[in-house]
RNA sequence: GGGGACGUGGCGGAAUCGGUAGACGCACCGGACUUAAAAUCCGUUGGCCGCAAGGCCGUGAGGGUUCGAGUCCCUCCGUCCCCACCA
């Protein structure tokens, strides 16, 4: 028997589906729109089997669609500013652009090999200047709108690196490359107006219902929006600070606890501590010691509540005899409402952990349900419950919402604060001092000020030659870059040298595939057609950031008028990553996986090195990383059992939101499918052959049948590897039939079938079977197969039969008959009677086709 | 500290609406083919008792709702993820 060879076959199959061009996206098709996409990839420069997963299941999804008769748009580009490239430039003396240029080439190749159905005619990369271009229009445009801002902002500086880091980029506190402690610094930035857009961006997720839930929390809280009171305690004027100012404005959600205010307390770095410090080196101390805490986890965990009495005083707004206490304390942050609160001790923890080590007064006013007023004590643990309100004057005795509200109302009459609205969210900052990134297209004039390029100088090209050899931003340090003329007037100017956050060019992308050359950033009529996304596949790792900057984006550039979609994507889904062992020489080094052996000795299995034959620690399945050296690259895989046999395996053996662990095994069971429906098309029955009624040929027809519904439901469902299930149930199916003129019109039809449902997951393969059937055209093109009920329905159901809940025996019931029919063949079956020996029937619940309950006594 | 998810054989997992738990794959074991091995093919495999027929137990633990619970509710245990001195 001749064994299938993926080595000649995929790449013919590939070289067809290139030359007939079927992938390509039609704008101007009637068919109805369906635009899949994978998060595209920064171009390092080897595609890994976590990719080959993530884009495997955008293309099962795609073809898929494609055969129920879509207009598919599957596009591909290339995330390609970012840091990467700036290291290989200062570690090996390379062009950044160039190294990027490699890079996409390499991947593009490997990702062809794939065999991914994509429409590489929209390809593009964020670092071609047409596209980078085209964000610095939007940008202008944003910034016209009043949607981009210039202000000082504090940023994390690494002293080592001379650079300013992203917060994620800021680990533990330190330098993610330096492990250096990183300052907070003041520099100006450009900011995007994110919070604008809060509310519509959190009452936007209601609408994403196709979104994992997940995720949708995870947006919610990082938007994390809070109700509550912005209220100004008036200073009293014995301990007023020197200027005079009128008071101190605090945030707070529990207004309703007011009467138990013992201090208040703001930010070491709130202006009012500035001020101070100015005149006091006490407090400036103060503000240098809390500035030492760290920020990891533990330290946070375990961080000492530091205070610092300003000697100042505030009147309580409901109680005008009574003053209390301003602090500077450690653990207020100035970024979040008025940098300022007010403690109650009693009901919350850090408060309450403040006072304790200050001595401070512990006021409980919220009363427990049981609890009694007189005897109701707050020791260590503040009283975060629900109760009633006490020793507060006119909110006694009313519940915490009820009273929050009373409170608000006679704080907003007595014109010392008003209702508000808080939110997590800042704005996004997006000025990066790194010099491979998106320009910002300003100039900053001596006399105009910041002027923005004008649009037909657009793009402001990165120079060539920049120097990477140096730490610190190499567009800044370029000799002539920077000088130009001031748009306005004229004179001696200097361009903006810092470039755009990679995230701001990764928030409009989708939209540019749309029309991915036209001379408008964003082509109206060309992304109206084809946006939202219909369906979004990406790493969980963005579930914040990545996606909530291209919802914001989306939304802005829509109510500039350029897009009508407000979401870009309609469906989201987030896939698991692919995992390896890991392998350990007894020594502790790291082998990778062709350096060692695996054996079964009956139940356990044992690792050596290859050759040595040294023992070899298995570990714990892990995300494949270079460190620990359990990578498995998507092109050894294919060398060894070609392409569609990774595909098939990495969507086979785990749901797709969960991990899969790559396997060798795995990947073998995964061929072993591929062989098996190969040596089904072996013979082959003619197009001609006719339907015979019969005992096999109708067996068949119903696994047939079955099958195409059951997999087209596991793909719409994202059940990949349940799709992949019912293929090993079916080409087992196909195998069993007895062949011949009796089975010939069934045997055709199913090997009609299996070649189109297999098509997604293993597509040359698909082709090689369906031109073995003599198929016209490809099976890229061909439509996907229809089911018929008839086929699928049972005329015969048989229905488990349950004494008290267990299972007895059976009965066989014509499909849809009647409980009372059914009843009467229950009790007439003889297992049945035998069973219920002793006993009587209580009540009898039949669920048609399903099941039968017998409850007796 | 706050929020969320998950827990099913030796392993990955299936059971989509509350209706036969363990589909399918891996591993193991047995068999066929082979001088032999690999590859391939066929078959067994949740646990316990039993020669068998069959019986009992079984979806992290405990309770509840229901004729019926892996699935719904409550409590607990464990694992993982996200956020975090967010007032």
């Amino acid at each position: 028997m001749k064994r299938y060879d993926p080595k000649t076959v995929e790449p013919k199959w590939r070289a067809a589906w290139a030359a007939a061009d079927v992938f390509r996206a039609d704008d101007a098709s009637r068919k109805p729109k369906y635009y899949i996409l994978e998060m595209f990839p920064y171009p390092s420069g080897s595609l890994h089997v976590g990719h080959a997963r993530n884009y495997a299941m955008g293309d099962v999804v795609a073809r898929y669609k494609r055969a129920k008769g879509f207009e598919v748009l599957h596009p591909m580009g290339w995330d390609a500013f970012g840091l990467p490239a700036e290291n290989a430039a200062a570690e090996r003396g390379v062009d950044p652009a160039a190294w990027t240029r490699d890079n996409i080439d390499k991947m593009r190749a490997e990702l062809q090999r794939l065999g991914v159905s994509l429409d590489w005619s929209r390809e593009f990369a964020t670092c071609d200047p047409e596209y980078y271009g085209a964000q610095q229009a939007l940008f202008l445009k944003l910034l016209k709108r009043g949607l981009v801002y210039r202000r000082e902002g504090l940023v994390n500086w690494d002293p080592v690196d001379m650079t300013v880091l992203a917060n994620e980029q800021v680990i533990d506190g330190r330098g993610w490359r330096s492990d250096a402690p990183v300052e907070r610094r003041k520099l100006n930035q450009w900011f995007m107006r994110i919070t604008d857009y809060a509310d519509a961006l959190l009452d936007g997720l209601d609408t994403l219902e196709r979104w994992p839930d997940k995720v949708r929390v995870m947006q919610r809280n990082w938007i994390g929006r809070s109700q509550g009171l912005r209220l100004t305690f008036a200073f009293d004027p014995a301990n007023a600070p020197t200027e005079g100012s009128a008071g101190l404005e605090v945030y707070t959600t529990r207004p309703d606890t007011l009467f138990g205010a013992s201090f208040l307390a703001v930010a070491p770095d709130h202006p009012l501590t500035e001020q101070l410090a100015a005149g006091n080196p006490a407090v400036s101390d103060f503000v240098a010691a809390c500035r030492k805490g760290g920020t990891s986890e533990a330290e946070i965990e375990s961080a000492e509540k530091l205070g610092f009495d300003t000697g100042l005083r505030v009147v309580h707004p409901f109680e005008p005899d009574k003053t209390l206490p301003v602090w500077v304390a450690n653990f207020v942050l100035m970024d979040y409402g008025t940098g300022a609160i007010f403690g109650c001790p009693a009901h919350d923890q850090r408060d309450l952990d403040f006072a304790r080590k200050y001595s401070l007064p512990v006021l409980p006013v919220v009363l427990p349900a049981g609890e009694d007023a007189s005897s109701f004590h707050v020791k260590q643990e503040a009283y975060v419950g629900p109760g009633k309100i006490c020793r507060s004057g006119f909110l006694d005795g009313l519940e915490i919402e009820a009273a929050k509200r009373a409170a608000v109302e006679r704080i907003e009459a007595a014109g010392a604060g008003v209702g508000a609205t808080v939110y997590r969210l800042r704005d996004w900052g997006v000025s990066r001092q790194r010099g491979w990134g998106c320009p910002i297209p300003v100039i900053h004039c001596a006399a105009c000020g910041a002027q923005p390029v004008p649009e037909g100088d657009l793009p402001v090209r990165l120079p060539e030659g920049m120097d990477f050899s140096q730490p610190g931003n190499a567009l800044a340090r370029h000799p002539t870059w920077r000088h130009v003329a001031c748009p306005s007037c004229g004179a001696e100017a200097s361009r903006d040298t810092d470039t755009l956050d990679t995230f701001v060019d990764s928030s409009w992308y989708f939209m540019r595939y749309a029309a991915p050359h036209a001379e408008e950033a964003i082509d109206r009529t060309a992304v109206d057609a084809w946006m939202p996304v219909d369906q979004y596949i990406g790493g969980i790792e963005h579930a914040v950031l990545h996606l909530l900057y291209a919802r914001f984006m989306t939304r802005a550039l829509s109510d500039e008028g350029l897009v009508t979609a407000k979401e870009p994507f309609a469906g989201l889904f987030t896939q698991g990553m692919v995992t390896h062992e890991t392998y350990r020489r007894q020594t502790g080094e790291w082998l990778t996986p062709d350096e060692v052996v695996l054996r079964s000795e009956g139940a356990t299995r044992q690792a050596v090195m290859a050759e040595t034959g040294e023992p070899v620690v298995i570990g714990e399945p892990v995300k494949m990383s270079k460190s620990k050296r359990n990578v498995v690259a998507p092109a050894d895989i294919a060398d060894t059992w070609g392409v569609d046999s990774a595909r098939l395996f990495v969507l086979s053996d785990s749901p797709p939101e969960r991990d899969v662990q790559w396997t060798m095994a795995g990947a073998e069971g995964a061929w072993r499918l591929i062989s098996r429906v190969w040596q089904e098309f072996e013979t082959v029955p003619p197009a001609d052959a006719s339907f015979a009624r019969g005992e096999a040929a109708d067996a068949l027809r119903r696994v047939t049948h079955r099958t195409v519904k059951a997999v087209g439901e596991a793909i719409e469902g994202f059940r990949f590897n349940s799709g992949v299930a019912r293929l090993y149930e079916f080409v087992a199916a196909l195998k069993a039939c007895p062949r011949g003129p009796q089975t010939d019109g069934a045997r055709r039809e199913g090997l009609s079938a299996i070649a189109r449902l297999i098509a997604p997951y293993a597509p040359h393969l698909a082709e090689e079977c369906w031109s073995l059937l003599g198929e016209q055209g490809l099976v890229a093109t061909a439509p996907w197969p229809q089911w018929d009920a008839v086929w699928v329905e049972d005329d015969e159901k048989t229905l488990p039969v349950q004494i008290n809940g267990k299972r007895r025996g059976e009965v066989r019931a014509p499909a849809g008959a009647s409980a009372e029919f059914v009843e009467q063949l229950v009790r007439g079956d003889a297992e049945i009677a035998r069973r219920l020996d002793g006993l009587t029937v209580q009540k009898v619940i039949v669920v048609p086709d399903r099941i039968v309950n017998l409850v007796a006594s």
